[in-house]
DNA sequence: GGGCTAAGTAATCATTCGATTACAACACTC
DNA sequence: GAGTGTTGTAATCGAATGATTACTTAGCCC
């Protein structure tokens, strides 16, 4: 008999609390995104993260408290891209350096989608709060920090907004086989297409 | 004792199925707008369309496929909205004439906002299926029938998902308190406005 | 007016899910 | 190396939910 009886002790050490709620607030973020808040279960959660669903309950209390920390975290990530994009020095406009960055963030996968997710549940009293707050900030961002008018500003959140509802639609399965979704696509994206295709579908050949 | 002893038998009279149907149809379609596919009950639309539960699902066979229904109902009624809007001969742009006929489509409360949970649900089998091929329906009409150019098309599209966005998160909520706010809200309805806050805020003095 | 079809419900079932409890083991201090 | 707090899990619970079954009654046709 071996010393321990035990079912397969783990291998791998511990790991520091602040370094596993960030791995769990990841996994939650591809999940949310891609099944809602509703829709999502924190089992789902917890088998993404490779943890027991009772701890990710236990570290955010709730299941809206951790809908809640993925929506400000996907917030805080969303600004600090556009802040830096802002900051860098580039022969492209501010806007198109900030759609850019946008875009970019299409690689985290599901913020994007968490973040839209949350945008259509206002009704959700604690989650509208955090949706309209944070909204608002960037709205202001854009006026006040990246310099555009409010008119620049609306017409760069609607384009947000479509390539959200684009991604969280899946239209990029129709890519190959649809022309228009193909150009609805190109139109959206440009230059950053290869980008959402390798993202939305792995197995792609560039 | 009464001639009854039954508990309330209906005074009305009854229904036939593709009237019973379409309320049913309304009511989900006000439910799933406010909370979403996985969060809506069959309880609930059941409750809001005063009948019982049992009988929501039997019309329909099951959660999946009412709100399939009601996806379905909510592009047919959208694209008939925008046939009308361009049929009829104005002094205004066809774009803003599909416009105001688009952020009219508030008054059938729920239906822009269940069509937005649909889009963003595009990971779900049949509902993606559904949403894809209504939005590119959607573009194709833009395109073809409304004589719009690609590009026209997807800036008509985009500030549609903006609207649906801020109705979806309630920014209505903050257009007294929130200058930015506001100046979000005009910018996206300018002379609708005042309907999209009686929809949202029946309470509220015009 | 009797039977037949369709509208509609009450009761209930099997799952699922978020949350709680109790317990285990690792790491750190003294 | 004993004690202790923190990381982490197994087991389980109660409520909610979608669906099924069996039953009731209204209208309708002959």
């Amino acid at each position: 008999m071996t010393t321990a009886s035990v079912p397969m002790a783990a291998p791998t050490t511990r790991m520091g609390s602040d370094e596993r709620r960030e791995l769990v607030l990841e996994a939650a973020t591809i999940v949310f995104g891609q099944r809602g808040y509703s829709g999502t279960t924190t089992d789902q959660v917890a088998a993404a993260a490779g943890v027991s669903q009772p701890y990710v309950v236990r570290i955010f209390g709730t299941k809206e408290k951790l809908f809640l920390a993925v929506l400000q975290r996907a917030l805080d990530v969303l600004m600090s891209a556009f802040r830096r994009a802002i900051a860098e020095d580039s022969e492209e406009s501010v806007a198109h350096r900030m759609g850019t960055a946008y875009v970019d963030l299409l690689k985290d996968r599901g913020l994007l989608l968490s973040l839209m997710h949350g945008f259509v549940l206002g009704a959700e009293t604690e989650i509208g709060k955090v949706a309209r707050c944070g909204f608002l900030d960037v709205y202001r961002f854009l006026k006040n920090e990246a310099g555009l008018t409010a008119e620049e500003a609306a017409d760069f959140l609607a384009h947000g907004m479509l390539l959200n509802t684009l991604v969280g639609m899946r239209m990029t399965d129709e890519y190959d086989t649809d022309p228009d979704a193909r150009e609805l696509l190109d139109g959206s994206l440009q230059h950053k297409l290869p980008l959402l295709l390798e993202v939305t579908d792995p197995t792609r050949k560039a």
